[in-house]
DNA sequence: TGAGGTACTTACCTTTTTGTAAGGAAGGAC
DNA sequence: GTCCTTCCTTACAAAAAGGTAAGTACCTCA
């Protein structure tokens, strides 16, 4: 989004996480590290375009790390850095606020 | 953004809050009612339109209420529902981890 | 008659984000 | 040689988000 300098610290964070995918992304990480096709398999519905772009912006922002194994087929495992980690955990309340509401927010946007 | 149905409970809360200026909306109205005047005040940058366009979407969300005054000149207060309330307390901690990693965050994104 | 204050509304446009489809590199297995 | 896997990359298009500028309605006060 790019919207420096930052109003509070909100903004700053939604500036990292907002979007359709960097939550999830950085949500499925939790328990470590990952490989791109298990990524790709697990965020159903995601691109290899856009799971690529976010992960790299993910990582230019030092959340998520990048380990390139030299192998063939080739082998990437993305995790969490330690940065990335506070991240989400400050992320687990709104998780819980989301899940706890799910029902009332499906209902009021399918009605919208 | 309008992505239904949810992958999981954080999904489901950024699509309710994120965007560039839910969250400082939601933000400003922590400490009571405001009028739209004053809200446009104190988001500096935002625009009448797109104030507007975020309240109406936070009441459609249920999250914000609108109470009108009928006098002259009109008087319009925005305030937290009770369900905004919870989203609110969920966001604090979300909050607090971007206003200590300020200085990183906008460093990193600067020089990107 | 006209200016002023508050809360919108509308039309139009630009930018950003997201999606689709296809192609490429690298080397092992056949 | 040709296929297979994995991890990307590119070109292009569609959709959503955000921004600008102007106008509206109401009544009050001068």
């Amino acid at each position: 989004m790019a919207r420096l300098p930052y109003a509070c610290g909100l903004d700053a964070a939604v500036d990292l996480m907002g979007g359709k995918w960097k939550a999830r992304i950085l949500w499925q990480l939790h328990d470590g590290p990952h490989r791109f096709g298990e990524l790709r398999r697990s965020l159903t519905g995601i691109s290899e375009k856009m799971l690529i772009q976010q992960l790299r912006e993910l990582e230019a922002d030092e959340l998520v790390h990048r380990e390139v194994y030299r192998e063939v087929p080739p082998k990437v495992e993305y995790s969490l850095t330690g940065f990335g980690a506070t991240l989400n955990e400050a992320l687990v309340p709104l998780g819980d606020w989301g899940h706890e509401h799910m029902a009332r927010i499906e209902a009021r946007r399918a009605a919208g």
